[in-house]
RNA sequence: GGGCGGCUAGCUCAGCUGGUCAGAGCGUCUGGUUUACACCCAGAAGGUCGGGGGUUCGAACCCCUCGCCGCCCACCA
């Protein structure tokens, strides 16, 4: 017997070790098994768990499990991503906290050793939290961005670009993080409004005595490294200043005044000054009017020495103020206001501001790249779902910028190009190739260095696809699972990831790496608010697994992931779906205790019983809705076909009907429900097995207890078929008609729940005010279904109404259930509704534009509703005058 | 500045290409010692589908407009 709930907490680790040594998650070696293939987003090894991971890793996973119990050959791809400055910093900060010496002072080599200790021992938290969760990685085909086989990949990939000019070296404006001291990507910095001021200084212009020009500005520091004043063309306040040159102050630098469409007249005083080195615009202009650049900063975003004695070395805030100070001294300072601005800060820390800064990078030529992955979404050979989001990808990939790909950072892949002595760079796989090369190029060896920086993070990402499978080598698993069928990732790597896999991935395999992408949605929490270590409203995904249980989280997730960029997690609906759960493990024990047992010889479609050919099709229908659902990716009507199945149809009318049936003595009635009943309930959890593994595979193993032995796992068994043979209209009608009526009226299950030697009347009054003359009429047919026969009806006093049972006519007392003329003006009043209803659909139905604009099956539809409404009528029209004749 | 979402019962959300679409879950209230389940069962209340206008025989669903809320992108005068 089973226990009364089902306990996660001891069946989770059981289960999961038991499938995962079962070997049950790695693909089917089966050859003729079509591949399904996912690669997990890998997840920071320095992350754990949280909402993010938990609902993306659940879709994986449904998908995942729903292929394999079709037989496919599914493959869930894991790994973790080594995440370059996350990882370093927090190795960093724990030296610092060891009080062990610092990155610096230890040196590259000592320290990426350090990194890898540290991975070994903290680095594998998120995997085995994946574990928990009850994801059914291929575990054996783990991968790690660092590892040799990828960064053989890494190396390939950034020669092999070179190599067709795709990847080079530049020298322009990055995005700096003075903290880090290094080159971040567009993508990394985040524009937050802040207060601020515009200063507004007067640059005495040359040769004008007293004339001055007003530029505005919001930092005023970076002033010292203007080489120009640009001013709007057609503008005539400034027309005659053009060519002229402007003494800058405190420099005494002579700088021109340029015309330059850039300048907007409208905004501050239409003059405005030029720092090419330190402002992505001025750098453009500078480049068009040939102006020099000069860069005022150190690498920590220090003034250094080009600028004059009394700034140099000060932080730039606090040249900022001194450079305020000392204009208003010099009477330059024309004003200030108080300003709202976008400032860049850096994404993770949110605190640090990132300037321009000119340095020498590594550059991927992306807006080539990101033709053919354009192209791909475009002519559909990857989907992108929800479909909205595409419009979002298009944008981005039609006004890409180059992509800086080099970080000044220890920890990632060191890009492989060496130095000769003269600067030239030697791209090579390996420094062996690279000297050879030098050796060519010079003539004679020549000591080399390598290029101290290492690659972006999103660049190893951008290559998952293929190099987790393999590629470069030719790979079995790469011919066979490349291109995935599908990405399913959070909607804020859009750009950062799924679109650099779409350009890498075409580039290098000619095919788009992934049919089909899902976003999901982010996560809120239950106010819609976005989760935050600073709120403190984190919701920990971890802790409601030790509360309600994985598979309670699981479904929760499935729940509430449909086509919004958002989604709100709230405890309480985890513990609904944890009630779920506990309702189909009670209706489990059921079938356990009445002998329910699945019978593998068993044919649902020779079942007999109205009530058994009724829950065959119910059962055929949800199989046919869920596998649609599921192929369509629609989580959330996935969850909800499994609910309202599971409980609202087989547990609250399937197994309320069965009962009669299961405490009668028509011992053949008996065995095909129990037999039936054995079945559906294996179906339940075949189909809910997907979202909830752990309860459902509980179930298969405990219920075989009695009976025949499973010949597999549930994770593995086959999913159910959904024949159409199996669908027996007339059944559902029946007992649709029966579940209406005693929805309409009090509780006929109430009555049927006690045993049948205590059992009361049937309260057929009760049962139906309005229907009861539907359920008059299809009397014989409701106690076949519910096996009513076998209830003892009391002998029929005066004025009853005759009741017919298998052939047997029975009464029922009237006078006290039923008042004949409130009865009779109920009948009276549906009549009324659906003459009513009668007369608006036959006006419809001779509307002209109607039967021209309306869809065919909705002319339809209209039509059958129109014969059902007239058919109802019929039956209400003999009952009332059934019941006039009994007055 | 550009773009994208959202605004449907107290709360969270379903409502497919216009024609039973005014729904579900939770919450609230009422009633249940029904031997699978109180992590349960039965029932009730509650919404002019953000405002306004339009198209249509018919609109929560299409168009226009306004209003909030949120997100993303954008060269920080």
């Amino acid at each position: 017997m089973l226990e009364k709930t089902f306990d996660p907490k001891s069946v989770e680790p059981r289960l999961y070790l038991k499938w995962e040594t079962s070997g049950l998650f790695a693909p089917k070696a089966d050859a003729k098994a079509a591949p399904f293939s996912i690669v997990i987003p890998p997840p920071n090894v320095t992350g754990s768990l949280h909402v993010g991971h938990a609902l993306n890793n659940t879709l994986q996973d449904v998908l995942t499990r729903f292929h394999r119990m079709r037989g496919e050959a599914a493959l869930w791809l894991p790994g973790t991503d080594h995440a370059g400055i996350a990882t370093q910093m927090v190795v960093e900060r724990q030296l610092a906290a060891k009080g062990n010496e610092g990155r610096r002072e230890m040196g590259r080599e000592a320290f990426v050793k350090k990194v890898w200790e540290w991975k070994g021992e903290s680095g594998g938290a998120i995997v085995r939290q994946l574990r928990r969760l009850g994801s059914s990685c291929d575990w054996s085909r783990e991968r790690f961005t660092l590892d040799e086989g990828l960064s053989a990949a890494v190396r390939k990939v950034f020669v092999t670009l070179h190599k067709e000019g795709l990847i080079y070296r530049d020298k322009r404006l990055v995005n700096w993080h003075p903290e880090l001291q290094t080159a971040i990507s567009d993508l990394e910095v985040e524009n937050v409004e802040v207060n601020g001021h515009m200063w507004r200084f007067r640059y005495p212009v040359e040769g004008a005595d007293g004339q001055s020009i007003v530029v505005a500005t919001t930092r005023p520091e970076t002033m010292l490294g203007d080489t120009a004043v640009a001013v709007h063309p057609d503008d005539e306040r400034y027309k005659a200043l053009v060519g002229r040159m402007v003494r800058l102050p405190l420099t005494d630098r002579l700088i021109p005044i340029v015309a330059d469409a850039y300048a907007d007249p409208e905004k501050g005083t239409g003059a405005v000054k030029i720092t090419p080195a330190h402002d992505f615009n001025d750098f453009q202009v500078g480049k068009r009017h040939n102006l020099p650049l000069i860069n005022v900063f150190t690498p920590e975003a220090r003034m250094n020495d080009e600028v004059p004695p009394a700034y140099r070395g000060l932080d730039r805030f606090e040249a900022r103020k001194r450079v305020v100070a000392d204009l208003d001294a010099l009477g330059a300072l024309d004003g200030v206001e108080n300003h709202r601005l976008m400032q860049p800060f850096d994404e993770k820390s949110k605190s640090v501001v990132i300037e321009p800064y000119l340095t020498d990078q590594w550059y991927v030529d992306a807006a080539t790249l990101a033709k053919p992955a354009l192209a791909a979404v475009e002519d559909g050979r990857t989907v992108i779902e929800p479909k909205n989001w595409e419009k979002t990808y298009f944008e981005w990939l039609r006004n890409i910028e180059p992509w800086c790909i080099s970080r000044q950072l220890w920890w990632g892949h060191r890009i492989p190009a060496w130095y000769g002595p003269d600067g030239h760079a030697f791209v090579e796989e390996t420094e062996a190739a690279a000297i050879a090369a030098a050796r060519v190029h010079y003539g004679s060896a020549q000591p080399l260095v390598q290029d101290e920086d290492v690659l972006d993070t999103w660049f190893s990402s951008a290559l998952w696809p293929f190099s987790t499978l393999g590629w470069p080598e030719k790979s079995a698993d790469l011919a066979r699972f490349y291109p995935t069928s599908v990405l399913i990732t959070a909607g804020d790597i859009i750009f950062f990831w799924v679109a650099r896999m779409m350009m890498m991935g075409l580039h290098f395999m000619g095919e788009v790496p992934f049919r089909k992408v899902f976003l999901n949605a982010l996560v809120l929490d239950d106010k819609g608010q976005k989760m935050s270590k600073v709120k403190g409203n984190v919701i920990d995904p971890l802790e409601l697994i030790d509360a309600y249980g994985a598979d309670a989280l699981r479904f929760t997730m499935v729940a509430i992931t449909g086509q919004t960029r958002h989604v709100r997690l709230s405890r309480q609906r985890v513990e609904g779906y944890r009630n779920f759960g506990t309702k189909l493990w009670n209706a489990a024990r059921f079938c356990q205790m009445n002998e329910c047992v699945s019978d593998e010889a068993f044919d649902p479609g020779a079942a007999k019983l109205t009530v058994n050919r009724w829950i065959r099709s119910e059962t055929v229908r949800t199989i046919a809705e869920v596998t649609a659902a599921l192929e369509a990716c629609a989580f959330d009507d996935v969850a909800a076909a499994l609910y309202r199945f599971i409980w609202n149809v087989f547990c609250d009318w399937h197994l309320e009907l069965a009962k009669p049936v299961l405490n009668g003595d028509d011992e053949a009635a008996k065995a095909e429900t129990r037999v039936m009943t054995a079945w559906v309930l294996d179906v339940c959890l075949k189909l809910l097995h997907p979202v909830m593994p752990f309860l459902t595979e509980e179930l298969w193993d405990k219920l075989a207890e009695f009976g025949a032995k499973r010949t597999c796992m549930l994770i593995v068994a086959p999913w159910p078929e959904a024949p159409a043979a199996w669908i027996d209209d007339a059944a559902r009608e029946e007992v649709d008609l029966v579940i209406e009526a005693v929805t309409e009226g009090r509780s006929v299950r109430a009555e049927l729940n006690v045993p049948p030697s205590a059992r009361p009347p049937l309260h057929l009054p009760e049962v139906s005010k309005a229907h009861r003359a539907i359920y008059e009429a299809n009397e014989a047919v409701i106690a076949s279904t519910l096996r009513i026969s076998e209830l003892k009806f009391t002998p029929a006093p005066a004025g009853s109404i005759p009741f017919v049972v298998d052939g047997d006519t029975l009464a029922l007392p009237v006078a006290e259930f039923v008042d004949l003329e409130a009865e009779k003006a109920r009948l009276r009043k549906a009549i009324g509704e659906l003459d009513s209803d009668i007369e608006r659909t036959r006006k419809k139905l001779d509307n002209p534009d109607f039967l021209s604009r309306a869809r065919p099956e909705v002319v339809e539809e209209n039509r059958e509703r129109q014969a059902e409404a007239e058919a109802a009528k019929a039956k209400l029209q003999g009952a009332l005058q059934r019941l006039e004749g009994l007055g």
